[in-house]
RNA sequence: GGCCCCAUCGUCUAGAGGCCUAGGACAUCGGAUUUUCAGUCCGAGUACUGGGGUUCGAAUCCCCAUGGGGUCACCA
């Protein structure tokens, strides 16, 4: 009987949810869920002490809002508690002190300047660095003198020079490195703390994690880590290195230090500029504060979990060759480690847009209207206490909308509906075009007011045959009135159906914003 | 530069020796539908980095080259 399966994600506080480190989270995610296993949360917060909690929030934020559970972690506890790395010093401590006792780690009292010279020496001779192990030279009485007289020493793990490493990569495959060619790696500072290469391994071992999931950088860590392993004793985990995500148009890895490269980056212009367009509205600030490479940003700009879910399940990961939707459940289903691409994955911003469209589409009304309505509660273009009229008045403005939804905030380019007629602004361009300098409109407007006040019902369907027959009788193309009545009221020039939104408006209001167009030219 | 990883349409991918004159999806470009936009439907173009092997046969296996990338801290 084998083990069961526990995967791990380790964010460090950095105040915002990568999406490419939600990827890499989710496939740790979906690893364990596909096999039943389990899904640890853990915090590397070794560095930062301050604002930790605040810097969590918009991972714990992340997660939840995708809907991916961890079964041990901060907030739940856990057998192996604490998840926090700044909290479980005696641990590392401990090892520490195991790994000295053993002579397989030493205190190294070499000063960071003689290293850094040591260092450019090799350059020079074009040689490898590896530490020079001055200090394990040293008599155990002069270390002991120098501990005494508390000159500051850090711990290095004592590499096995003469061996080499290898690893069974569950998605790359059998990789070796020669230990020669591998300093000493510092484990402890000189200050008691420890690195994150340690800490790392003492945690994944303490905590059981069968499969260490995670990104294609961290790759270079390994050998480190597995020689850190056998050093303590441990078993080695099965090591699983995912390729990373790469910047639309570019190979390299997809970052949040290059977001001014990313704002202009084609494929990203449009994220930025709709950010730069929505945010305000919503009073989230703009693309400086929320960006594409921030899960948030997907979140407040009204994505379904299940887009981006779907799409960061096929960034690197395929089912088959045809099959594109999926569902969580599906992917948990199907999802193996084997079937993890090797290659880097470029980011593509269009194809995440295609998976958020299709399960939008799948959502009924109801829910469209529910996952709409704080969007328009935000913006202040409807009350916070949405009274039954408003639902409806949504519900009416989404069906017509319909696939032109695509993210939940689409709602606001539809404002016309649920602004009072008097603050409808009219778009300059069109309202010039169709109005006044078509000609004609003004007075085919006018005759067309007068049919519009007496027509019953005033819904979409007899509008359209009141429209069409209106043309006929005028002798003119439908073009010619279709245009200008929308401009009239709605104010632009594209938009839902016109007969829809006459419909939505009512006869009144659609007749009060004819007139205001028909003053304005 | 050392070490390591990777290499199929613009992009995400299918392909684990013959089913491949390389399939699907997104994007692109046509055409149809339409009051705008979107959508929908139909159609088109576009790829196995190169060179050597192995084999009756290679996108698939091996080697080399090239290209791209990652990583080289008392960061995580």
């Amino acid at each position: 009987m084998t083990k069961p399966v526990r995967t791990r994600f380790a964010p460090s506080p950095t105040g915002y949810m990568h999406i490419g480190g939600m990827r890499t989270a989710l496939f740790a995610w979906l690893w364990a869920r596909h096999t039943g296993g389990t899904f640890v949360l853990r915090i590397d917060d070794t560095d930062q002490e301050r604002n930790v909690e605040a810097a969590l929030n918009p991972i714990f934020r992340a997660f939840e809002w995708l809907g991916l559970t961890w079964d041990e972690g901060p907030q739940v506890g856990g057998p192996f508690a604490p998840y926090y790395q700044s909290q479980r010093g005696s641990l590392y401590q401990a090892a520490v002190e195991r790994l000295l006792a053993e002579g397989k780690a030493f205190k190294d009292f070499d000063p960071p300047e003689l290293i850094a010279e040591d260092r450019k020496l090799a350059e020079t001779a074009k040689r490898t660095y590896l530490n020079v192990r001055r200090s394990l030279e040293m008599s155990a009485e002069e270390r002991q003198q120098r501990e005494a007289a508390g000159q500051p020493f850090v711990v290095r793990f004592l590499i096995p020079r003469d061996q080499k490493i290898a690893i069974d990569d569950a998605v790359r495959g059998h990789v070796e490195w020669d230990c020669s060619l591998m300093p000493d790696p510092v484990i402890m500072r000189s200050n008691g703390s420890v690195l994150y290469n340690f800490a790392t391994v003492v945690d994944d071992a303490q905590m059981q994690i069968t499969h260490v999931i995670r990104a294609e950088e961290h790759l270079a860590n390994t050998p480190v880590q597995a020689l850190i392993h056998q050093g303590l004793g441990n078993p080695l985990p099965v090591f699983a290195h995912i390729p990373f995500i790469t910047a639309p148009g570019s190979t390299k890895k997809l970052s949040k230090r290059d977001v001014e490269k990313l704002r202009t980056s084609p494929q990203l212009k449009k994220m930025f500029d709709r950010a730069d367009d929505i945010f305000p509205q919503l009073g989230l600030g703009d693309s400086k504060t929320l960006n594409p490479v921030m899960v948030e940003y997907y979140e407040r700009l009204g994505y379904l979990p299940a887009g981006i879910l779907n799409g960061l399940s096929r960034l690197g990961w395929s089912l088959d060759g045809s099959t594109e939707f999926l569902s969580l459940d599906d992917v948990i289903q199907n999802f193996t480690l084997e079937r993890i691409v090797k290659a880097s994955a470029g980011f593509d911003p269009e194809k995440l847009q295609s998976y958020q469209q299709h399960w939008m589409n799948q959502l009924p009304l109801a829910d469209k209207v529910t996952g709409s309505l704080p969007f328009l509660t935000q913006a202040k273009l409807v009350p916070d206490e949405a009274d039954e009229s408003t639902r409806t008045l949504v519900a009416n403005v989404i069906t017509a909308v319909a696939d032109r939804l695509r993210v939940f905030s689409d709602i606001l380019d539809y404002k016309e509906f649920f602004v009072s007629d008097e603050a409808m602004t009219f778009d300059e361009k069109p309202f010039q075009q169709r109005l006044r300098d078509a000609t004609e409109a003004v007075g085919l407007l006018k005759t067309l007011r007068d049919q519009l006040e007496t027509v019953t019902p005033f819904d979409a369907p007899t509008l359209d045959k009141l429209v069409h027959e209106f043309v006929e009788q005028q002798g003119i193309k439908i073009g010619q009135i279709v245009h200008a009545l929308r401009v009239t009221v709605t104010g632009k020039s594209v938009g839902v159906g016109l007969f829809d939104a006459l419909a939505i408006l009512g006869r009144e209001r659609s007749l009060k914003r004819i007139e205001r167009a028909l003053n304005r030219v």
